[in-house]
DNA sequence: CGCAAAGCTGAAAGTCGGTTCAAGTTCGCG
DNA sequence: CGCGAACTTGAACCGACTTTCAGCTTTGCG
């Protein structure tokens, strides 16, 4: 959440002062605030401003609009979402040790950054095509290390593509209910029993 | 999506005569569209009434706002849901049979009804209350299924609860890749994979 | 029929918030 | 310093959309 702001200021509008970088970080840490608590719609400009201490006017030296801000915020928040999670999944020794490193730092993230998580799923209804860049870059990458973890056959054969939809969904949703609306179970513990429905299947043996 | 508005016209404002029936009838309908296409921020009332063929007031005789319609449209199309799942896995065989075509069921409904998946999943931002209603509902039935095919001993033991929550939401993201997005393959065969990830586990045997 | 209740109409009120802009302030370089 | 560029300010503009309401039409029952 520190690197807000590289892809986020409209072009021919980036500041050229210090003071400037500071007033653009400032107001993304307050729309990332905003947008998360009141959503799209309820935001206000006048919101932001003011978490920010600047004065309305200052918001369009920076920023086109409104929702040229929050396309920014959404591809700022799908990339360090994404990175949080390649980050914990480093050095993980095998595809099922990674699914569940993965899968545990995504709802502890979600948990710590619950505005993010809303922010991103809300651009589906905002700046569709912002949210399924999100989807698509996160399905690419999961796609390739299932593929990899096929042809080093420490996985079972099978449609990598369709596989990453569907483990996605399971993390978001499981991210939703466990990170964001009840936090009645342990990340880890969450991540350990899906991660045992993932690889030992329903089947019983 | 013949059965809109049981539960859809708030109380004291239920038409009395058949004429009222019908509109409040045109005006369901116009309004399932209207969110369906533009979202609920951009419809417009106007576009609503438009859309029935009535005028602008009528809208108030027998709905108190727009977001009371909304949440009125909401309850609708979840019940509408859980009851086409529902109805697609009556008399399956056995669990793994079920949760085959209940998924090709759901992948072809938001094929058939984007509308509907739509505004579920913006329901999300717009009435949350609603939409933790639709997927705790969900969860309720999908949950006792497990737990009963467990019982009977048709599938591995597990959490059912959690097991619930991870299949839904694969079901949800599946939905939006294959049946919103992109068509590309047919329900019955995306079913068949992912139930196969599920049921076979991703671990190599 | 006749007449009360139910239904319908659409102009207008009221509100709200995004965006603009002209004027003032601060910064940084020569 | 001094001066132009960068930055800041907030009142005012503006369009859009929800909601209201008083008057008119239709319905259905006795």
């Amino acid at each position: 959440m520190n690197d807000l702001g590289q892809t986020a200021v409209s072009a021919g509008k980036a500041p050229r002062t210090e003071r400037g970088r500071k007033t653009v970080r400032k107001l993304l840490e307050a729309a990332a605030q905003e947008f998360g608590e009141r959503g799209y719609h309820e935001a206000a400009i006048t919101g932001i401003t003011t978490r920010a201490g600047v004065a309305l006017g200052t918001f369009y030296t920076y920023f086109e609009s409104k929702e040229e801000l929050f396309r920014a915020l959404v591809r700022d928040m799908s990339h360090a979402t994404r990175a949080h999670v390649a980050e914990a999944v480093r050095g993980a020794p095998d595809r099922l040790a990674a699914e569940r490193t993965g899968l545990a730092a995504f709802i502890a993230f979600t948990r710590q950054h619950p505005e993010l998580y809303r922010i991103i799923e809300e651009s589906q209804f905002v700046a569709e095509d912002a949210y399924r860049e999100h989807y698509l870059s996160f399905v690419e990458g999961y796609r390739d290390g299932l593929a990899a973890a096929r042809a080093r056959g420490e996985i079972a054969e099978g449609p990598d593509e369709l596989r990453a939809w569907a483990l996605i969904g399971m993390s978001v949703f499981l991210g939703m209910r466990y990170g964001l609306w009840r936090h009645d179970m342990e990340p880890a513990e969450v991540a350990d029993r899906a991660i045992d429905l993932v690889s030992e299947g329903l089947r019983k043996r």
